[in-house]
DNA sequence: TTGTATGCGTTATCAG
DNA sequence: CTGATAACGCATACAA
């Protein structure tokens, strides 16, 4: 009757709803959920709760999710299997009314099985042909491309790269890109421009100051993330080595400070925000039994700033 | 027995634990906390999820969490009454073994009445007497008292300042020490001087554009915190005045990034991680019964670099 | 040592 | 339209 399933007279009614004032009470989610299988809650999962990458697609998330007068619990899967795998299976426990999971360590298949079982379940980042509708992602080997073809398209040919774990996906496709761009304006790829680096402003500084000492005709860098190119812009500067006169720099992801930093930062814009609402967008509408109707795959954009301009 | 609880010989043992494999049995986190009253998670519940700043608390608590072999679930406030009021709900409602709350606009016999319950909640950020040793927070007078003595010793008296929301009591404390240490140092308030904004990077940019239509006579500004102090390098940068040497910036909170501003930026650090983790400490030592043995209130600390020297 | 009954707080079902 | 009762999946206490 609380949850409007029985028709009930006005005069019960009335009384049933005093009770309750007077008595504060509150329905045992715990027990109703023993029945109905739903906690109205939607179990989110992401790699990290730091970076301002996922917190930008946390928001969007939240931003839907809170408009639908749900909650959401969150949890971090660490780009790590067995992290994710205790995650996800901590949540699921929890009987969300739907699943969004953004992971690195689990496989496919693995991702499959978990989306066959009841809670609906989409998956963020990634595209899997067989979850159809339920997965909504950006092709970062286009982001890598159109990056690495804006510096080639200012004159520049001596390109590096300083890509994020190659354990994770994103990353290589972004490494496939630069790497697409490179061979289609005829330069052979060059194992010691690119290096590998951790996604975070230390990793990008000593990624720079390496590459600083291999080679030194470098007239351009692409850096997998924004943070990193922040990081690379410090070793740069210490270097005594102007940007973008001497060397331009590309970030990746447009986060919020990328625009603050000195020179202003070039970079591959995803709409973060805008795939953290649809997401939540589909998982409602699963939810519903309805399709949404929303974007699954989406597309980078160069944000053209400061940090780059043709060599000399 | 899956528990430990009954002694039981090994043959049936060894027959259940092979059962439980086959059916890939789980148990009913909620059938089992009907009973229990516990659900083997901590309640988390910060502002907000984006910001770099609660991106390390969470950082540090999960480190704690994870370390005990639990899980977090969070939810974010907004340093809203209400919403902060729904979220509180929606994780009590599951049975989190502990909570670990840091709100703005829940007050203090609200918190305390939260705390009476059953359940071990922990508050962060604030200092509320009646709760003794289950809170943690940090002097946040001193620290807005620290920046702006660092100015005033490098030989500055015209002294801008950068308030965050002035709903928010950090923001209130910040601007109190500000006011102390000029006191001190026989500079009258002035109002003038002083302007509220939004504690975003945005907001810093456009409030420097303000103080700079206001007054033209500030050499240093204290920012409540780190980036909007990267909104007044780019503001004053476009206006053609050089900081440090016609203008010395200080921010608030250290973040990853400040290192990276350029110039790299002098601020206060607050041990935001280490206060993550001695927070959830906090809540398993009340879980087990004890008192833990930790710091509840921690001290802001100068970090000098290169976006404050004396005037001139 | 093992099996069995009872209760946790709801929702759902089925007579009344 | 109402009231009583079973069932959800587990832990606990007690009897076998």
């Amino acid at each position: 009757m609380v949850n409007g399933t029985a028709p009930v007279a006005e005069k019960t009614r009335h009384r049933v709803l005093k009770a309750i004032e007077e008595l504060d009470y509150t329905p045992n989610v715990l027990a109703r959920g023993l029945i109905t299988k739903r906690s109205g809650g939607i179990g989110v999962i992401v790699n990290d709760l730091t970076s301002p990458f996922f917190g930008s697609i946390l928001d969007g998330i939240e931003a839907e999710v809170e408009a639908q007068g749900m909650h959401m619990i969150v949890a971090s899967g660490h780009a790590d299997a067995k992290r994710e795998s205790k995650a996800i299976h901590f949540l699921r426990q929890r009987l969300p009314d739907a699943m969004i999971i953004q992971v690195d360590g689990t496989s496919d298949p693995e991702l499959l099985e978990l989306a066959a079982h009841k809670i609906p379940t989409i998956v963020f980042g990634r595209h899997i042909t067989e979850l159809g509708e339920r997965c909504i992602y950006l092709d970062n080997e286009q982001g890598g491309f159109l990056a690495t073809q804006h510096l080639i398209d200012c004159g520049h040919s001596r390109i590096g790269h300083i890509a994020g774990p190659l354990t994770i996906a994103d990353s290589r496709a972004r490494l496939q890109g630069y790497r697409r761009a490179l061979e289609g304006a005829g330069t052979p790829y060059n194992r010691g421009w690119v290096i590998e680096a951790d996604y975070l402003e230390a990793g990008g500084y000593r990624a720079t100051r390496h590459l600083l000492e291999r080679t030194c005709d470098l007239s351009a860098i692409f850096c997998s993330n924004d943070q990193m190119a922040a990081g690379a812009l410090q070793a740069l500067r210490e270097a005594g080595i102007r940007v973008p006169e001497d060397v331009s720099i590309i970030g990746y992801d447009d986060i919020p400070l990328a625009r603050y930093l000195y020179p202003s930062l070039t970079t591959i814009r995803q709409p973060l925000f805008e795939m953290g609402r649809a997401v939540a967008e589909i998982a409602f509408k699963a939810l519903a039994g309805k399709r949404a109707e929303v974007r699954h795959k989406f597309e980078p954009e160069l944000i053209e700033r400061e940090s780059v301009q043709c060599p000399e």
